[in-house]
DNA sequence: TATTGTTATACTCTATAACTATA
DNA sequence: TATAGTTATAGAGTATAACAATA
């Protein structure tokens, strides 16, 4: 039977290949919208966890995103390079580095915050909003 | 305003981030589901475009999959090896390989298409067979 | 002793460039 | 000259291990 084509056989139809290449294409969307402010999608993910907490240490950023503390490292070298953030020892536990956006970083921030939510507006723009709203918390669903 | 906490600002209500992990879910689950039958759903899907067609050249594997002609080798290779597929030159034109399945492959690939569709059925089980379907629609749409 | 940040290193995935053989 | 497959190599992304500073 394998050998005969039949309604699943079509490779791009296979829910694992639609989900990756949405997430990828989202993605592309997103570094694209973003450049302009010198951030990618990921950068812009740290940024927001930045955004709406007290100042955080590197450790507490890097395990919201779910990523090794090695690799914020380096996300954190390249924000910091651009003046988007700064690292300075916590006063209270010096192991830790407290991050904050800097001044012109929380602007940069707000501008891509209206660019991130025009992709989202746009990616979703083939669809009803409410089939949208749908889509968002089908996805919340299948995660939780 | 991106100083105080909003609707928007919890990172796991990105679209982009829910897109990327339920894709991550859905390929460690079928990567599972597949390791008893000795490939990964990055294997399945070119199995998957060997058994429905007549027998293709490397190439057109490849193309059929997105993926460049230099990693299918890497890919055949492996499965190859594990007598999963033959290659051998096509007469027609030597250039070409014709990659095809083995007998015992293709019972690899019968019984890893029903490990799949076990799978999609379970990573879809939280939610009704009805947003299923229109979560498979929407994500057909948000690719066209 | 345990934790945070850092560095060095390695591993995975994938692509580009160059080579071989065929056409 | 162009194409299919191969090989060598390089780049992006991320993780593990070891180390320094601090608790």
């Amino acid at each position: 039977m394998s050998t005969e084509p039949n309604g699943t056989a079509d490779p791009h139809e296979v829910l694992g290949y639609l989900l990756k290449h949405a997430a990828l294409k989202l993605a592309t969307m997103t570094d694209a919208a973003l450049a302009p402010f010198g951030i990618d999608g990921k950068d812009f993910g740290a940024l927001r966890v930045l955004a709406h907490r007290e100042p955080a240490s590197q450790l507490q950023v890097a395990q919201t995103l779910g990523i090794d503390r090695t690799t914020m490292v380096a996300l954190l070298d390249v924000l910091e390079r651009k003046g988007i953030v700064t690292r300075r020892p916590d006063p209270a536990d010096r192991r830790r580095n407290v991050v904050e956006l800097t001044e012109p970083g929380l602007r940069a921030f707000d501008a891509a915050q209206v660019a991130h939510a025009e992709v989202e507006r746009a990616f979703l723009a083939g669809i009803s909003p409410g089939a949208a709203q749908d889509f968002r918390s089908t996805l919340r669903t299948l995660l939780a």
